[in-house]
DNA sequence: GCCAACGTTGGC
DNA sequence: GCCAACGTTGGC
């Protein structure tokens, strides 16, 4: 079964481009149990993941992304030299996870955070939920769709 | 640059 | 275990 997500990355740390340009990339540095559990437990190779940027105007989905690692250690975390470097994390006991994921398809129109915002059909995303910072959430097969279509996208695409 | 929301830390 | 202080996220 597949299941969805999205992921934030500010526009000027790493683009969707990039993920492009590097076609693929570990998911390193995110230092949030609940965005950890998810990246260990529950995300899966094939997962469809809806890229977001965020700190930009507007925030956008830009593309979709495929999972293509599973969970595994996040080896930053106990990289001395790392901004990401975890005291507390180690190679032998890992303390925070990350996956890989793949660019599937920069969509034609992104969609930006108001217009999600404006579509009632979007009304139970996280993404626009009051105080919501998680930067992976969970996403709705039809939350998925739905923003698929409004990027000029469809199933086919993918 | 501001600030609301929320997670983490650490004293008690 | 409580909770105040602090740090971070991220839209605006």
């Amino acid at each position: 079964m597949v299941n969805y997500w999205l992921m934030k990355s500010e526009l000027d740390v790493y683009p969707y481009t990039q993920l492009v340009a590097d076609g693929s990339t570990h998911w390193d540095g995110v230092r949030n149990y609940q965005a950890r559990n998810m990246m260990r437990d529950a995300m899966k190779v094939g997962d469809l993941v809806l890229f977001y940027h965020s700190n930009c105007k507007p925030p956008h989905v830009a593309g979709v992304a495929r999972v293509c690692k599973e969970g595994y250690p996040d080896h930053t975390s106990w990289d001395a030299s790392s901004n990401y470097h975890d005291p507390k994390s180690t190679a032998d006991s890992p303390r925070w996870f990350m996956v890989d994921i793949e660019p599937v398809m920069e969509l034609p129109d992104s969609v930006s955070l108001p217009s999600v915002r404006d579509n009632p059909a979007c009304e139970n995303m996280l993404l626009i939920r009051r105080g919501q910072r998680l930067s992976i959430q969970p996403v709705d097969e039809d939350d998925f769709a739905t923003i698929l279509t409004m990027g000029g996208a469809s199933w086919d695409s993918i």
